[in-house]
DNA sequence: GGGATTTTCCGAAAAATTGCCCAAGGAAGG
DNA sequence: CCTTCCTTGGGCAATTTTTCGGAAAATCCC
């Protein structure tokens, strides 16, 4: 889980900005002083901060020089100032961004998420080869022997999974929380219907399946 | 021994610019104005510049254009905007490559040896061709078979940048992200009309499309 | 082996999601 | 001021996802 910690000496900033990336799923940290936030940091190691250049005592600027001493950790910069100075010195500083209150929350989570694809980099997104099988996240096809599949975004990503993990049985249960993710109030059935969908598109005969078997009172499970 | 001309209104920039270029082996010239960098230009005829494009008074891109009235000498551009349209103006204007700030020094160390290196060869700025299909950043237009689209500037972009990236599916965000710009916060339901106006304009048959293609739940992709 | 029980599979239909088209408001640039 | 281009939103259509009841299959226990 990211871990975010937000730097501001505005109480309500701070609630908010709480609020809404809690809202987004992240883990927050918050702190309303330099100090405060630099001990946290060291402490918690967050994967993004999000910090006020006006704080009382030592400046936003400071605080960012001093993060940047020994970590790469992104940093994203809040202002009441439009200033295209501060803007600069700010990315200058090595900030990865810089937004101007009064900031859209959605905006500003928008930005948070952005950064964190680019400095976490892609996710692995690889080719999967098994037998005459290959999926491929990047152009989002899947074939059987050059012969294009045609799966549907669900039918994609639970190929995508099973061939990731060839040869090991999921439960209904893990294959919601893992496929569909976690938020998903969704009865087992459904991972059933979709296993019967995948078959009819990867099995030749699909009532007696080969490849996608069915692991009584378990599970399912992809052998390459 | 080649020498590298930098262009930067920010003494910080243009100080840590410097020593790392200094520190890899070039020799280096500095102007914090377009004025200056003409001046120091003419006289020293460097073998690249690192130009900013937010200058005062004349932008980088006006500097640009001068250098490149009689000179081939590379250029690469140094921006705080992510903007996949300002990157299309810069090699336009016949810029070389072009790095978003804040930027890594190695990686800017890097890209200058690459260039100097191909610098008989062809440079980055390169025309895409695909099939029918091609895209001339230079000049800024596109043709299929030879029979000029006429495409905006977004158009334009979002062409250029599906055109680099042939058969890989890109998210709404995504796209907003590298082809809008960091700056941009806006709905992703822009990003369909655009891609129906690229496809009224490359598809013979927009309705059934058959090269900028929906990956429905996640996005599109242009294959070749 | 036979019957009961549990689990999975099938067919179809309802529900939800997503993308497309159309049109209008606004911004930017000449 | 006019034109072009960008952005947004509503309504509609298509696809996909989910649910459900009953049939089939597997397992268990005797």
């Amino acid at each position: 889980m990211m871990k975010l910690l937000i730097v501001d000496d505005e109480p309500v900033i701070l609630e908010t900005v709480e609020a809404k990336m809690r809202k987004e799923g992240f883990t927050t940290f918050v702190a309303d002083s330099a100090e405060e936030g630099m001990r946290l940091f060291r402490r918690i190691k967050p994967d993004l901060v999000i910090l006020d250049i006006m704080l009382p005592q030592r400046s936003g600027f400071d605080f960012c020089r001093a993060i940047r001493k020994d970590s790469n950790t992104p940093i994203i910069f809040v202002s009441a100032r439009a200033d295209e100075a501060d803007r600069v010195k700010g990315l200058e500083l090595g900030a990865d961004d810089y937004v101007v209150k009064p900031f859209n929350l959605g905006e500003l989570a928008a930005r948070v998420k952005a950064i964190l694809r680019r400095s976490t980099g892609e996710p692995v997104r690889e080719v999967i080869e098994s037998g005459n099988l290959r999926v491929d996240p990047r152009s989002h096809e899947a074939w059987i022997d050059d012969r294009p599949l045609n799966l549907s975004p669900k039918e994609f990503a639970l190929m995508y999974f099973l061939g990731r993990n060839v040869g090991q049985v999921f439960s209904r249960e893990t294959l919601l929380d893992r496929v569909w993710g976690r938020e998903a109030f969704i009865s087992g059935r459904t991972v059933d219907v979709h296993m019967r969908w995948l078959r009819i598109r990867i099995e030749p005969d699909p009532t007696n399946p080969t490849r996608l078997l069915t692991i009584r009172g378990v599970g399912y499970k992809f052998t390459g």
